[in-house]
RNA sequence: GCCCAGAUGGCGGAAUUGGUAGACGCGUCAGACUCAAAAUCUGGUAUCUUCACGGAUGUGCAGGUUCGAUUCCUGUUCUGGGCACCA
């Protein structure tokens, strides 16, 4: 009897589809465990091998904590929304939802294949009505509210205009606003003015942001599709562009998203990532009196972490997008400012951060110095951001590096503030120099100057102390048809919701994707749709036009994990029984690509619900795991681009392609003999397809790396056979120029995984090949879940090799059945127990990979002892669930059991079956080891000296020495300084 | 440019708290079984050196701390991820 897996995994799948047996109730009496994996986009190129790591993961885990006596969450869902499909719709015609929907069922055939335990009934899909209706009504609870700063938490907008009625603009627990008005002035105000100062306040609010503009696509693309500065379709130009957008006011939560952190558990890195995004610094934003040529700007506004350096500024630096440079700029200066403008307007930020060349334009303006009246001159440069602080700095060149490199490159002279700890090269960052030519600051050390300069800028009413964040309202629009439609409705420039019975309101069908005028989405040009809300009555007035933005892809991915606790509810986005329940998500597991996106959207949203009422709990997951990404290892194959001298009335089309092995490509670029030789070769081949032109001749040899499908590729050896046939017989007339073995050899680089790149490898086939078991426990096999690595199929023989081997401790090819009914000895209890310390150890902190070896080794010591006792074998097919479902269950069930391995309950470990009396310690003589001696576990100091000192490896390395030291470690080792 | 991570044999990796570097698997070499092959089994396999016993070197690179460093510290190189409209 056989391991037939291909049998055993489709009858086991079958099954248990038909007893429901991964059917999750939200009543139990079992304690609750929730694991989650990030949210996946069904791509249309489906699953390769780098996107099931996670989820096998998960699923391993979720299957360990069932056998732990857990009730266990563990669902799977679509974020379904997103520019693919609609770039797909553009190209080809098909409508998103169409696309969208053969992608998911080609993306679930494929997870089922490698037999996850998800509850299919609670999938969840963003572009249903029925789930991004409460996307919109998260929505408009975003809308419908603002951030109590006295409380720090969201409240109804109710609130917030129960205090301007009573105290106007200065009520209390605010955040600061440019509106100022007294509570009569706000009764007073028509309802137009009174939604323009609220929206100032709204946690959803509208607002005016850049966008790339693509003048001749006629549309506004993602950071994505611009290459380069221009667009990656076409390569036109991208300018950037002012457009109406929404926003999420998530700088409000900045300070609750740190906190947070404190109480989950990311790894130190993932917190960094998010510490540092939201950048949370303290300083002093300072007033500077501005001299410039017509007068108009008076002062300017600049942020600083160090205030203690204002003697040390040289020069100002402004973002150039900010309107004032405009008013700032002299006569004199007005062509390079101008000229710069255009140029920074081509530039988007990311190129803006990471160029290393200088630039800039001195705006003839001039700031002045408030302590001493010093004149500095304000220049703009793309160094400089609008979005943070106040866009402008005030440029210290001994203190920055950044500051300094411009001074430099621009000659402007720089004043020496730290004395000695200014070396005129390098600027320094340190805030221990004692400050000179610092007027009343002088003497004094940086880090005490600093409160000491707040406090006489708050004095002198020129500036006030600051804590700034680097962190930015999210945008939360985009100019496109695939997304949820906001619901909201505009009536003569104001923004009114949607009362939430009228939700969802659904996405129109288009018939062309294409933007509206103006940048806007496509939803623009449905004029039908966007005056369907004709008769909505809005406080000023009926009628209105409704948005035509949409939300982004990540809105129904902030608050999914909460629709899988309660997936059918149609009164509520999820009960709050249900989420009190749940709770928290108990493991998050996804890569860090989501570090700063995702992550800390739904932790906002999250912190909302929960101020709002709606949830028990503000923090959505309570561990995190990050997965490495499996890189693709690409292969290529050498070809010639033939390059020909002679007449050139010749047929080029009858020209094969010459695909040279590695070794030979190699040769020939490095060695001037081998290129000769290889041209004569060359030469034969010519005059085989022309065999009556003499006078052709090959000229030189060019050769370009082409990638081959890696499917086609044994290691590096290219299966000739199957590459002539590849990419329907492209290579079928191909000369090859082979190793002197006979090979064609490939070279190989490790790239990300990518269709186009040749280097996807489809789980599906492995799966086929060797069963899904095989293929669950090899990923898990290659190494660290959190670490990247390159995929490889070699190794997964070995995997497969071992569950044979399983296999063959319960049924012999030739004998049958061999598993019996034996009472199992020491021996065998020895090696079972210490499996099952390790395989929970190691689960428990997802080290899978280690936990695979630990069951590899299991067998081979059981194979050596000869043990196929069930008491032995049962114990081991419950710990091999998780990782390996189908051959456990088919073997369970073998040894006559009558109920699923599924629900069996998890061995447990008793330390007396591995004890130990002794220990062979390793002996080493000033670090390196020489020898190993055994010696009972219980023995003393006293005892291993004298041992030791009588062992005759030891004698002889002592050479007659008396050792200063022994160092003895009880169960880890012994070493002898001498 | 900024933020984060990683680097160990021919390859993937192990070493959980500073204590025998290379578990387990792949590959490879030798052997057994076989008419042969596949499958399976047994043994070897970091590098250099030595007939051998053994010795020396070795965890990206350069330093440091320590009786002892893959592990801690400082600097550095390369590779990967993110940087606000891919998801």
């Amino acid at each position: 009897m056989e391991y037939k897996f291909r049998e055993i995994e489709k009858k086991w799948q079958q099954h248990w589809n038909q007893t429901n047996a991964y059917k999750v109730s939200n009543e139990s009496s079992k304690p609750k465990f929730y694991v989650l994996d990030m949210f996946p986009y069904p791509s249309g190129a489906g699953l390769h091998v780098g996107h099931p790591l996670g989820y096998i993961a998960s699923d391993i885990f979720s299957r360990f904590k069932r056998l732990k006596g857990y009730n266990v969450l563990h669902p799977m869902g679509y974020d379904a929304f997103g520019l693919p499909a609609e770039q797909y719709a553009i190209e080809h015609g098909v409508h998103p939802a169409v696309s969208t929907d053969a992608n998911i069922a080609n993306f679930r055939k494929q997870l089922d294949n490698i037999g996850f335990c998800f509850d299919w009934d609670r999938q969840v899909k963003t572009s249903d009505p029925q789930y991004y209706k409460w996307t919109q009504w998260i929505f408009l609870q975003l809308f419908n509210s603002f951030f109590n700063r006295q409380m720090q938490k969201a409240e109804p907008i109710s609130n917030l205009i129960a205090s301007f009625e009573k105290e106007g603009s200065s009520a209390s627990g605010i955040k600061p606003s440019a509106f100022s008005f007294t509570a009569d002035e706000w009764k007073a105000f028509d309802d137009a003015a009174k939604q323009n100062i609220l929206m100032d306040y709204r946690l959803a609010f509208c607002g005016y942001g850049e966008v790339n503009w693509c003048e001749a696509l006629g549309t506004v693309l993602a950071n994505d599709e611009v290459v380069n500065g221009v667009s990656e379709r076409g390569g036109h130009p991208v300018v950037k562009k002012k457009l109406r957008q929404w926003y999420l006011r998530i700088t409000e939560y900045a300070d609750r998203l740190l906190e947070g952190l404190e109480r989950i558990e990311f790894s130190d890195s993932m917190k960094e990532m998010q510490t540092n995004w939201i950048g949370k610094s303290s300083g002093a934003e300072i007033d500077f009196d501005v001299k410039s040529e017509n007068g108009t700007v008076k002062s300017l506004r600049v942020y600083t972490t160090r205030p203690d350096t204002i003697f040390g500024v040289d020069f100002m630096v402004v973002a150039p997008e900010l309107d004032i440079v405009e008013d700032m700029k002299s006569a004199e200066q007005a062509t390079a400012v101008d000229e710069y403008l255009a140029y920074v307007k081509s530039r988007s930020e990311r190129e803006r951060m990471a160029e290393k060349r200088i630039s800039g334009v001195f705006t003839g303006a001039y700031a002045i110095n408030p302590f001493n009246g010093q004149e500095i001159p304000i220049w703009i440069s793309e160094y400089v951001l609008a979005g943070y602080g106040t866009g402008a700095i005030m440029a210290v060149p001994c203190g920055d590096e950044r500051d300094h490199k411009f001074a430099k490159h621009f000659n402007i002279p720089i004043t020496n503030i730290i004395g000695k700890y200014y070396d005129g090269e390098e600027a320094n960052a340190t805030k221990d120099a004692i400050l000179e030519n610092s007027d009343f600051l002088n003497g004094m050390l940086m880090r005490d100057a600093i409160e000491v300069v707040i406090n006489k800028l708050e004095e002198k009413g020129i500036g006030i102390r600051k804590t700034n964040y680097k962190m930015r309202d999210a945008a939360f629009s985009r100019q496109r048809y695939w997304g949820e439609p906001f619901p909201i409705v505009w009536k003569d420039g104001v923004a009114y919701a949607l009362d939430e019975k009228d939700l969802p309101l659904t996405l129109p069908d288009v018939e062309s994707y294409s933007p509206g005028p103006e940048g806007e989405g496509p939803l623009a040009n449905i004029g039908e749709w966007v005056n369907s809300y004709t008769s909505y009555k809005t406080p000023s007035g009926d009628g209105g036009l409704l948005e035509t933005n949409t939300m982004p892809g990540y809105a129904g991915s902030s608050w999914y994990f909460l629709r899988y606790m309660d997936p059918h509810n149609t009164e509520e986005f999820c009960s709050r029984k249900a989420s009190d329940y749940w709770g928290q998500v108990d493991l998050y597991i996804g890569g860090t690509e989501h570090a700063v996106g995702h992550l800390l959207y739904s932790r906002m949203w999250t912190k909302v619900l929960f101020d709002l009422g709606y949830i028990g709990h503000d923090e959505p997951y309570r561990k995190l795991v990050n997965q490495g990404m499996i890189q693709g290892s690409s292969r290529f194959v050498y070809r010639l681009m033939w390059s020909i001298s002679g007449s050139a009335d010749f047929d080029n089309s009858k020209l094969c392609s010459v695909l040279f092995s590695k070794g030979i490509a190699n040769e020939i670029q490095t060695d001037s003999d081998a290129n000769k030789k290889y041209k004569n070769v060359l030469n034969e081949i010519l005059r085989k397809i022309y065999s009556d032109r003499k006078d052709l001749v090959v000229r030189e040899i060019n050769i370009s790396q082409v990638h081959v499908d890696v499917n086609i590729v044994d290691g590096y050896e290219l299966d000739i056979e199957a590459f002539k046939k590849w990419r329907n017989g492209e290579y079928e007339d191909a000369e090859f120029i082979l190793e002197e073995d006979g090979k064609y050899i490939c070279g190989s680089e490790v790239e990300k995984m990518s269709k186009s790149k040749f280097n996807t490898v489809n789980p599906d086939d492995l799966v086929n090949k060797y069963g899904a078991d095989t293929f669950r426990m090899y990923e898990m096999f290659l190494g660290p879940v959190e670490i990247s690595k390159p995929w490889d199929t070699k190794g997964i023989e070995g995997v497969h090799r071992f569950l044979k081997k399983l296999w063959r401790l319960f049924y012999d090819e030739v004998k049958g059945q061999v598993w019996n009914d034996e009472k199992a000895n020491d021996a065998e209890l020895k090696v079972l127990h210490k499996c099952i310390k390790k395989i929970e150890d190691d689960t428990e902190r997802f080290s899978f990979n280690t936990a695979v070896s630990t069951f590899m080794i299991a067998v081979n010591e059981l194979s050596d002892l000869k043990c196929s006792k069930k008491e032995i074998l049962e114990q081991l097919l419950i710990m091999l669930t998780p990782y390996a479902p189908h051959v456990s269950e088919e073997l369970w069930s073998l040894l006559g059991n009558s109920g699923s391995v599924l629900d069996a309950t998890f061995p447990k470990f008793e330390e007396k079956y591995v004890k130990e009396s002794a220990k062979a310690y390793p002996v080493a003589i000033n670090g390196k080891t020489r020898t190993e001696i055994t010696l009972a576990l219980d023995i003393t100091q006293q005892e291993v000296e004298a041992i030791v000192l009588k062992d005759e490896v030891v004698l002889k390395w002592l050479d007659g020495k008396q050792p200063k030291k022994v160092i003895y470690v009880k169960n880890k080792m012994i070493n002898l300084v001498v």
